[in-house]
DNA sequence: TTGAAAGCGGTACCAT
DNA sequence: ATGGTACCGCTTTCAA
């Protein structure tokens, strides 16, 4: 690995006059800097970042956080927010957390150590204050955070619409899922929903679950059919959720969607692989992450304690699972 | 931040003997350690593995490259690389290359300029000298390759596994998905089928394919059943074109597993998730991170250059789109 | 317009 | 057993 130093001596000139033609900054010939970019060229050198970090005391590195890329809706925000800082020539650090108060905290001082300009966050085990100590921006991403800068979709709107949707195809006794009462964003879709019902004039029943893991998802959904066994309509807290849902009414003999319509919500890829697909609330995922993304460099430019809250639309995505609105009426 | 000249200070030693506690190397009197550690706690001080990094010319970054990270078979493989790294303290940085060559050069030039210490590449779009050229360890994760070191699942026994099953469950005609010729692990897979169906006294068709991606497979399986009306048994390149193949032939009214049994290859978290479940051949792509890990662990510590190739076994996971083996006979 | 040199925060050699 | 210090590769004053 060739040097400054070797950059420098093949070019005749200092390595300040290197540092300079390198990072396009004060004063430089124009013949020195085309005998620099040629030594540059000649002994294929590109700077050591390190060392820039070192004394500039920040990197190009951005510290990515998530629960778990193992699960199918993390992936595609991961992909939105690499998109853009590769644009942006960052790179990326990523930690699985487990939603594990420990290793986030772990990773998160790793991140430090590495001096990431900045971190990504889409996990909230941690309490908002650890963030905010940090001295250096995070966005939180998929999670609402009141008094720290982030990006989400607008649940409750998805809420509100999911329930909208089945009701104006028919469905007249609906169960919803409620998701995890400890993130903001499944409470979210829950309260909107549970405004339209409330309003309405189907019967509706709420059920409570505290994961969005398909295992359990398994279970509730076999209780779901023998607790409410006049559902026609089931709003999911997410499309995990359906699927174990639509899985069990499939198991059971229940026709889709004829006797029983199913929303989920997220729009993993999964949901249209699924057979019959799921119709589903859609969370533009990839551009969360991007726009996560627009706002740490926003917010590393500027240097500022922006309070910046980004918000998503979400919309509706009519497959399968739910009948066409024609259809009825 | 307080530095190692902060501690020095508080501890009332020099940064030399704080370094050697913060190593564990050379002598250290037990009472100054135990006043260094002090200093350490009181100061909240943690090292700076930039400057660490500088110095030694290598740090505890790994890079790791993957074609994209939202198709579903990697996120399980970047989770095992990543659980094996975490409990040896290596962190990740990583990127999605798209099999493209411009991206792969780029992330593994800025790989180097941030002194990571390996690489895992789950990509071969690049030329294996380039790897070769790279003074770091380099291991290859699910892509074989010959001169380097690498970790793959046993392909050839996996394509044997998906024909015997497919026969033994009474199979006739059934139609082979060989998927793109330029990965090597796909033509396993392929060839493997092949032996077995070569050797058996069931008809078969070979359906050429050239990418893993649905939008394609949809059309595929399109084709299929029209060129091929016969068919009541297909071997898919993997779980994604399976699930193509599957969704087709429930469209045109094909009773699975009775008319048409099904056969993937991967065991993506998709594939249990479908409805009927896809029987497939299953890739243990979790432990295939860790083994790539461990193995490049390996390298860096010997500091040699092994050529070691490390295959592991995959087995039939059996759902719903094959018969019972009771069943029939 | 260019160069010398201090310093970023560590590590490790050489003395003592 | 401990300290002084050169050095890792770069950036940025400050002088010339």
């Amino acid at each position: 690995m060739a040097t400054i130093r070797d950059v420098a001596k093949a070019a005749g000139v200092s390595v300040a006059t290197v540092s300079r033609v390198l990072n396009e900054t004060g004063y430089v010939h124009e013949d020195t800097k085309k005998a620099v970019n040629l030594a540059i060229k000649e002994l294929d050198y590109s700077p050591n970042e390190v060392a820039r970090s070192l004394y500039k005391r920040k990197s190009r590195l951005i510290g990515l956080l998530l629960p778990d890329i193992t699960n199918p809706f993390f992936p595609l925000l991961a992909r939105g927010v690499e998109d853009e800082m590769r644009d942006h020539d960052f790179r990326l650090i990523f930690g699985n957390t487990d939603e594990d108060a420990e290793k986030e905290q772990d990773y998160i001082q790793t991140f430090q150590q590495n001096n990431v300009i900045g971190i990504i966050s889409m996990t909230n085990t941690l309490s908002k204050t650890t963030y905010n100590d940090l001295s250096i921006p995070v966005v939180f991403l998929d999670r609402t955070a009141s008094s720290l800068p982030s990006v989400y979709a607008d649940g409750k709107e998805g809420g509100r619409i999911a329930a909208q949707e089945l009701i104006k195809r028919g469905s007249k006794c609906i169960t919803l899922i409620k998701g995890p009462a400890h993130l903001q964003t499944a409470l979210d879709r829950f309260q909107g929903s549970l405004e339209v019902l409330s309003s309405s004039d189907v019967n509706f029943n709420v059920m409570s679950t505290t994961s969005f893991s398909f295992k359990d998802a398994e279970k509730w959904a076999k209780d779901l059919f023998q607790k409410y066994i006049d559902t026609d309509g089931i709003i999911a807290s997410n499309d995990i959720v359906a699927t174990a849902v639509l899985h069990e009414a499939l198991r059971i003999g229940k026709s889709i969607p004829n006797e029983i319509q199913i929303i989920g919500f997220d729009d993993i890829p999964l949901s249209s692989l699924l057979y019959p697909s799921l119709s589903t609330i859609r969370q533009p995922a990839y551009e969360m992450g991007r726009e996560a993304a627009k706002l740490l460099i926003r917010l590393i430019k500027n240097d500022k304690k922006i309070d910046h809250n980004i918000q998503l639309p979400v919309s509706f995505i009519e497959r399968s699972t739910t009948r066409k609105v024609d259809e009825h009426v």
